[in-house]
DNA sequence: TGTACATCAGTGAACGCGCGTTCACTGATGTAC
DNA sequence: TGTACATCAGTGAACGCGCGTTCACTGATGTAC
């Protein structure tokens, strides 16, 4: 392996740090691990020490507190959703917007199924006393920037609005209600000037209504993702084969209807 | 107070009974309070003890265990959700479909500002290693019931369905999409069928696509709900002041819509 | 109404366990000359 | 290539804290005669 002075390489060099970054990685799973049998509330380095077979000092060498390792397992979380959630996107033909939506809202069912703890890490209650560092904002957006990214090719398709505006500006300056593009009908003005985080973050135009709705829909998803896994649809929906994966699949279908999709 | 030998009270009676009751309500009392700022993983027999002034072993006298105390928080939370949903929704009219429905969802998001951690408890990540035994169910689904009683009289006001079906029969023996009577579209077949569990346990008839839609508008409630207050909307929805309730707002307006109501 | 006994609330010590974090120290690995 | 020194990984003991739960015991409250 060549190795040129004074370039900066992000791939270890020495023993020691080829040592260090797999310690390091072996200390993250065993985290993760330990999240799926207790939760993030039973999470200790001392057990994950007992786990390596090291002293429980010795971890301190690769993390600075308990703290810092349950950000890692935050953001290794999100972007372990984020690229099944993007794997899975690219998959169809980019005209698809219907089948990218499915493959998105599958992905997440999937992914939080397949990890359970690790998805209540991110979207469930939040661990009291921890505070989420910015590192963590990034990796979080993955899958939304899937579903804005969609909603966007969607807006575009149809073409400006019926009443001629753009559909961007936000309601500041107008009365009453702003028009809808026929997205679920017009948004109230105090509800247009809410959307204006998400709408400034935008490259692209999207009218207030069909960024209403996509708000919608996207706490929709994850909000039926949490109930299935929180245990909320017990008596509700079916637990025979399938029947979870036929709900949630006719959500999907509606959800899609509702962007306006296909 | 006259006390009828023989009558059955629920009442206390004797000072031993009734300084029981109290104590009781205290320790519950005091792991609410515990449950707001440590969450319920930091819930502690020990130190409810302590903020009651009492040795910790006295509190074995009131509750079996740490997790009879967790139940019988849970149980409570519901019940005060529950109660508070009841409340605002027996205000408006009864005709007044929109208004019933409005006020369950401010009931639902007020009562989740004000309480997190209890809702935190009900609707966010299951604590490890806790089930929650049966006396939970009923407490459970009182603003459920609530929901499905304004859809059901909603689907009442509709009369039978287009096709002339009455609409509650499930998919079974029929091939394709069932018809909808207007809720979004009709129902695929393997959804319908994962639709019974709910559907067996009313008393009205509901067609499955007005269920579908049902299910759909409850998990897109909570679930909105649920990403607010677990800091998903952070740099998205505004947090300027009246942004949140304006944006909810028209959440609650849409989400009539789609349940056909008004 | 008064006494004898049973019931119950509350105590304090103890068991056995876990945790995060620090610190002085040993010994191996890497670096500069 | 070899030596001297600096860096780093890992140890084991310790600090100080918390927890759930049990148990033998004291003293107050309630009950039956």
């Amino acid at each position: 392996m060549t190795n040129d002075a004074g370039t900066v390489r992000s791939v270890p060099r020495t023993a020691r740090e080829r040592a260090r970054a797999e310690i390091t990685a072996e200390i993250i799973e065993a985290g993760r691990r330990h999240l799926a049998t207790d939760g993030a509330a039973g999470l200790s380095l001392r057990a994950i020490a007992r786990e390596l077979g090291m002293a429980s000092s010795a971890v301190y060498r690769y993390m600075a507190s308990r703290d810092e390792l349950l950000t890692k397992l935050i953001i290794d979380a999100y972007d372990s959703l984020g690229a099944a959630a993007e794997a899975m996107e690219a998959l169809p033909d980019r005209r698809d917007l219907i089948g990218r939506w499915s493959a998105v809202c599958q992905a997440v069912r999937n992914w939080a199924i397949a990890n359970p703890n690790e998805y209540a890490l991110i979207y469930g209650s939040p661990v009291p006393g921890y505070v989420a560092p910015a590192d963590t904002i990034a990796p979080a957006s993955r899958v939304a920037n899937l579903l804005v990214q969609i909603l966007v090719e969607a807006v575009g398709r149809r073409g400006p609005t019926a009443d001629g505006s753009d559909g961007s500006v936000t309601g500041s300056g107008r009365s009453g209600l702003v028009a809808d593009g026929g997205y679920g009908g017009p948004v109230a003005d105090a509800a247009a000037r809410a959307l204006e985080p998400i709408l400034t973050q935008l490259s692209a135009a999207v009218p207030d209504a069909a960024m209403q709705t996509g708000l919608m829909v996207w706490a929709a998803l994850f909000g039926t993702v949490s109930l299935e896994l929180f245990g909320q649809f017990h008596n509700v929906v079916g637990e025979g084969p399938g029947d979870r994966e036929a709900f949630f699949a006719e959500c999907v279908r509606r959800w899609a209807a509702q962007l306006g999709l296909g």
